[in-house]
RNA sequence: GGAGAGUUGCCAGAGCGGUUGAAUGGGACGGUCUCGAAAACCGUUGUAUCCUUACGGGUACCCAGGGUUCGAAUCCCUGACUCUCCGCCA
């Protein structure tokens, strides 16, 4: 959520955010909603005041047995504006915060200025594409002639993208699981949280997956809860409404979680095997951070999504992306692209994002600052890594000519 | 799912519908004392927002949302959560 302060005193810089970022808040209905606002509160809080006083003289002039009645229906047609009063900006309140709750948060500066991601921009790349002396398969051709998966008995029993992983394919996800969480949790010293799968609406909304993303997510109706998008989303709000100590920054957590996506409106895009699926899991690394060192932990995050791709040995690149790319919430997003060399295209299995102190305003997470009030912290979040892909680069990078995989060697990298 | 009890400030814990933003105790911070420390004593100690250069002042907040009332932490309704008991169950 951006600070309607903010808004008022940089309207030009946030209109240009939600332009780039092809949003389409109303920033000037919010201003003069906010400036309407501004108006009531005031009255209303002199009405109070008025109403305050009377109070006070009731109560003195009852205390001395006197006769107060005169007063009392006078405050009675007070009573009665104060509450009329009190019911329209209860009702500007809740709009207002409806439609702040639309507004994107701002790209950082120097992020490159576009409306899709052909204006992304690659930073870095790492490694190289194997040479085979054969031809490459892709991980489906693999995946049948080795059983490691069961896509059709998914779709049966679920639908497409809901995967059924068997045999080797299955151990060997369950492996990249493990190796991931404790690569994480001893290399790079993040705590592990196993969290809940299905969290309630303020939840979504403290993250910025609501009100923007509701049709993407799965949703229990008859208990009103989500069925979680990522580990991001409960792992961030664990500490919603609370002010943390300074000196327990940086929080860092590790969480393996299964992810659910409706992924509405991709239909028939790169759906072959596991390239997109409305199941999948993922470990993610959360990070909160007192806000001068975001920029830092920022890039330290996208070297620990890293290190997981080069400890395979798999070709990748990463994708600062443009403020069209970026996602609601985001300031600062670099995507992971490894290299699937049977697809024979980049695929995305890591988005690392600052939030700046959008999501900490949104979900109430603030610490104790120096100068000893609480402020909001700077949330930071990545994948470290999502599997399904992962496995994709995996299967297709060790695989043998004759049609088999390299497991020792997958092995050898996790031991 | 049924029955009951509870939810107050950093913590514990009072609170009659009116001078209660909230007693009291603890903690923390500052001070006196001391060579220093402890003890003792004194003082300070919530959040948000608005007005004000400042000093200071206003408003809101006692789980959340409604209601009653001139006035609600205090009464009523709904919901969330916690605890106890019963039922069911991995």
């Amino acid at each position: 959520m951006i600070d309607i302060r903010f808004i008022n005193a940089n309207h030009k810089l946030v209109k240009a955010a939600v332009q780039n970022k092809n949003e389409k808040a109303d920033i000037d209905s919010i201003m003069a909603l906010d400036e309407e606002r501004r108006g009531l509160q005031f009255v209303f809080e002199n009405l109070r005041k008025l109403q305050n006083q009377a109070s006070q003289e009731i109560a003195s002039i009852k205390r001395a047995k006197g006769d107060a009645s005169q007063l009392l229906q006078e405050m009675g047609e007070m009573a009665a504006e104060v509450k009329n009063l009190n019911q329209k900006l209860a009702e500007i309140n809740q709009r207002l915060e409806a439609m702040l709750l639309g507004v994107p948060n701002i790209p950082a500066a120097g992020v490159p200025v576009g409306k899709d991601e052909s204006a992304n921009r690659v930073v870095k790349s790492w490694g190289e594409k194997p040479e085979f002396d054969f031809e490459a398969k892709d991980h489906l051709t693999i995946a049948e002639a080795n059983d490691l998966l069961d896509l059709p008995r998914g779709a049966k029993i679920s639908g497409s993208g809901f995967p059924v992983y068997k045999g080797l394919g299955a151990q060997l996800e369950r492996a990249l699981i493990n190796f991931m969480l404790n690569y994480h949790i001893h290399h790079h010293h993040y705590t592990e949280v196993s969290v809940p799968l299905l969290v309630n609406r303020q939840t979504m909304i403290g993250t910025g997956q609501l009100p923007k993303l509701e049709d993407d997510m799965y949703h229990v109706d008859l208990d009103d809860l989500f069925l979680i998008p990522t580990a991001e989303v409960p792992v961030t709000n664990l500490y919603a409404n609370e002010v943390l100590p300074g000196d327990s920054l940086p929080i860092k957590h590790v969480a393996y979680s299964a992810c659910f996506r409706r992924e509405a409106g991709s239909y028939g895009k790169d759906t072959r095997g596991l390239q997109r699926l409305h199941q999948f899991n993922k470990v993610e690394i959360v990070r909160f951070v007192k806000p001068e060192e975001s920029q830092q932990a920022l890039d330290e995050m996208v070297q620990e999504a890293e290190r997981i791709l080069q400890a395979f040995g798999l070709h990748y690149r990463v994708v600062e992306l443009a403020t069209g790319d970026l996602s609601f919430a985001s300031e600062h997003t670099y995507d992971l692209e490894v290299w699937a060399p049977g697809t024979g295209r980049y695929l995305e299995v890591s988005s690392v994002s600052c939030f700046g102190d959008f999501q900490a305003r949104r979900a109430g997470i603030r610490y104790r600052a120096a100068d000893g009030k609480p402020a909001f912290l700077h949330t930071l979040n990545g994948s470290g890594l999502a599997t399904p892909r992962l496995m994709i680069a995996i299967l297709e990078h060790y695989q043998k000519q004759d049609g088999g995989v390299h497991f020792k060697d997958i092995l050898k990298v996790m031991l």
